[in-house]
DNA sequence: CTAAATGTTAAGCC
DNA sequence: GGGCTTAACATTTA
């Protein structure tokens, strides 16, 4: 479960860990040095997009949960290893399942640029349009996908915000009239905020217009069911009420 | 049981 | 190198 919205919401569920001291961090990963934990304190925890942050004095551990990626508190899984867990030294864990986690050394305000990632408060409109306006000849679904404009924007965030702005997915981004491109960046950051209150009120997929849908909520229409753009992903769009441009 | 899915990266091939 | 396709990762659900 891992679009930006619900990374908010684990950073959230583990935000009590900051300042604990790890005792001792085990799991499967070949690459990683479980032993830099050993005695360290978690100095903080960020989000970028899709990526959860845990930051160490000297370094980060950056959790990309993927597709199939989960977490536990003090309650581990019984019938599966762990690729990262911490043992607190007040006895409680953290574990993660699956997913890419890795080491980082470098400083994070050298990698991240924060006001790309839809969930933060300095996320840039502005920039987010002169980005787009950089790649005229991108289908927008894939635009909407790019998380080097959109960090955080998963494949449900873009059918429903393409939904809600009545653009087709398959629309190039350099024929989008400059207010719906507005409005589209407008719509991505409002519906991923509504995304994570009804994530956290376990209504998120009731609130689906498009997405797994097969009839348009607006006219009645049949939902296409097409996979677009460069990592084939599903679209759900009304050929109806959604412009081609 | 099988297939497909809220994702990304790396390798392989023109 | 570029750009495209495929595999790989690993889990849950329909």
């Amino acid at each position: 479960m891992p679009e930006g919205p619900s990374i908010v919401i684990l950073k959230e569920a583990i935000n009590s860990f900051r300042g604990k001291k790890i005792l001792e961090a085990d799991g499967y990963g070949k690459d990683l040095a479980y032993g830099r934990l050993h005695g360290t304190k978690i100095k903080d925890i960020k989000t970028f997009g899709k990526h959860l942050l845990i930051c160490f004095p000297d370094f980060t551990i950056r959790v990309h949960l993927l597709m199939f990626g989960s977490y536990r508190i003090n309650n581990d899984k019984k019938d599966r290893n762990p690729k990262l867990r911490l043992h607190f030294s007040d006895g409680q864990t953290l574990s993660f399942y699956a997913g890419s986690i890795v080491m980082i050394d470098e400083p994070l305000d050298d990698l991240y640029d924060w006001s790309a990632d839809v969930m933060n408060p300095n996320f840039s409109a502005g920039k987010a349009l002169k980005k787009l306006n950089a790649h005229p000849k991108t289908i927008v679904s894939d635009a909407l996908l790019d998380q080097t404009i959109f960090a955080g924007s998963g494949n449900i965030i873009k059918n429903e915000v393409l939904f809600r702005v009545k653009v087709h997915p398959k629309s190039k981004v350099g024929k989008i009239p400059a207010t719906f491109l507005r409005k589209m960046i407008r719509e991505t950051v409002r519906y991923s905020f509504q995304f994570l209150e009804w994530k956290k009120a376990g209504t998120l997929r009731k609130h689906w217009e498009v997405y797994t849908k097969q009839v348009c909520p607006r006219d009645g229409h049949k939902i296409k069911k097409q996979y677009l753009g460069k990592g084939k992903r599903r679209s759900f769009f009304c050929p109806d009420c959604q412009l081609l441009y």
